[in-house]
This record gives structure tokens, sequence and C-alpha cells, in this order.
DNA sequence: AAGGAGTACAACCGCCGAGAA
DNA sequence: ATTCTCGGCGGTTGTACTCCT
């Protein structure tokens, strides 16, 4: 999958393409024993062909070990259909709201899968590869919120992403909250949830201003966890960003 | 069985902002 | 004050895979 062949940057001699198991291993041992962060120092020390955007890709994206692997379940759609909803293509922001997810699975899922699904003219067809993911996706899910929001097809979308951009000046570093045991024992992980929940606070604030209504956020995310089954009551926006996904079970 | 079309997803690219030198 | 380096983000690309005809 992804990019089969491996070659070499002539200019700056960083090799690019398919990571294979020993440059995995090589970043998992450095991070490991140095915490996240300082990518190219990672591929100096290390002596990875590997520039250091590179290595916090893969990273980021496959190697940290809290990613959840596997398809998008019906709640993790709901939800990144009604954050999209507020945040537009926000995905490291939507990312952050989903543990385990990465921003770039989200970005896959959305542009292959729901903004299809919220063309209007063909509104619930189920794509051919469907049948391929195990628990695939609720279309009435998709369909209510794009019966919510009628304006956000595949054609719009980037006006509506104008309306958003009233929040760039957010911190917007705090997307993913790493919870490894190696990024804590780097004692950045609590500072990373702190963060978090600051800037879910502010958000929240700020979106009491703007055209969004936020009580009818919430009132939207009430309804769909405690609807469901073993699910963490919603509390005030300060409480940790779980509060909103239910329990593992 | 083979070829074409569509899909999934890993990885790269360009831009931007923050902090260091 | 300016330049450089690095990390982060969203957008895009490219290829393996799967299904359909």
């Amino acid at each position: 999958m992804g990019r089969s062949s491996t070659y070499y940057d002539k200019h700056q001699g960083l090799k690019k393409g398919v990571w294979d198991p020993k440059e995995d291993q090589i970043v998992k041992d450095y991070v490991k024993k140095h915490g996240v962060g300082k990518w190219s120092k990672l591929s100096r020390e290390t002596g990875l062909k590997r520039c250091g955007k590179s290595v916090r890709l893969r990273w980021l994206n496959y190697l940290r070990p809290d990613i959840v692997r596997g398809n998008i379940t019906e709640d993790e759609e709901e939800l990144i259909v009604r954050l999209h909803k507020l945040l537009g293509n926000r995905w490291s922001l939507i990312a952050g709201r989903l543990p385990g997810r990465t921003d770039n699975e989200i970005k896959n899922y959305w542009n292959s899968f729901v903004k299809r699904k919220l063309q209007p003219e063909n509104p619930l067809e189920v794509p051919r590869n469907e049948k391929i993911r195990e628990d695939s996706p609720s279309s009435a899910a998709v369909a209510a919120a794009a019966e919510d929001s009628p304006h956000l097809t595949e054609n719009n979308v980037n006006e509506e992403e104008d309306d958003h951009n009233q929040y760039h000046d957010f911190d917007v570093g705090v997307g993913v909250a790493v919870e490894s045991d190696a990024i804590n024992d780097n004692g950045s992980g609590d500072d990373e949830h702190l963060r978090d929940d600051l800037w879910w606070n502010n958000f929240m604030m700020d979106l009491n201003g703007t055209e969004c209504n936020v009580s009818e956020f919430q009132t939207d995310f009430t309804e769909i966890w405690e609807s469901k089954e073993n699910v963490i009551p919603v509390g005030d926006c300060s409480t940790d960003h779980h509060d909103i996904m239910p329990t593992n079970n």
C-alpha cells in the first residue's frame, strides 16, 4: 500500500519512500530513550537517512504506541462529521478529539468516504469497497449530518473553510494528545493533556461569539454520546477530552 | 482469467510560525 | 533586526489492492 519503491534523494543523500522495519525500530528506540521531538537530531544521531519531517510523520502516523488500528467506527464517524462541520479541514484538531486516530487517517477517511457520501445527488450510495470494511460507517449518521449542514458538499467545502479561518489564531499545536509511557517519561505527556484541555476550553468559549451556537453543539454531543451505553457523562469543557468518547469494553 | 476502474492509505510537498543564532 | 532551522499543518500524489465486467 502507498508508495512502494524506496529511493534516494541524490542531492541530500536522503532516503525516501516506504520505511523498512529496521528504520521503524531505530525511531522507536530513539523515542523510547529521548522522547518525541527533535526529529532532525534523531536523524543525525542515529544515522537514519531520513529528513526530520519524514521521521516525525512516520512516528505520528504509524509508530506511535497509542495509535488505534482498524476501521473508523460508527461513533467516530459521527464525531468526525460533526467536528468537521464546526472546524472545517482542521484535521489535527479533529484528530485531537479522537484518541488514537491521526490527522492523516481522518483526512484520508474524509476525502475518500465521507465527502462522497455527502454528495447530494447520491448521498447514501455505498461504495464498492465498503464491503471490505468490517464495521462500515453509518450512512445514516452521515446523511443526518448532511441534512444538518447541506452547505457542506464537495463543491463548497473551501467556502466553508473560510468561515473557520477565524480560528486560525488558536494554538493548534495541541492537536494530538500523546499518551505513551515513553512520552510521559519525558515529562511532556501530561502537559499535552493540559494544553489540550485549555485549548478546548478556549475554543468552546470563543465559539459563543461566532455564528455557531455552542449550546447547540454541546447538545448534539450529549445526545450522541449519552444515547450510547457506557458513556462517560459530558461534563464541562475543561474535563479531559475523553469525556466525549465512549469507554472501551 | 484478464483488464480496467475505483479505493485505501502511506508518504511527500509546500507553506507557515516560532524560536534560536 | 535579520536569517536560519525546525516542527507542524493541510493538500496532494502514487501505488497496491479489490471488485466489476
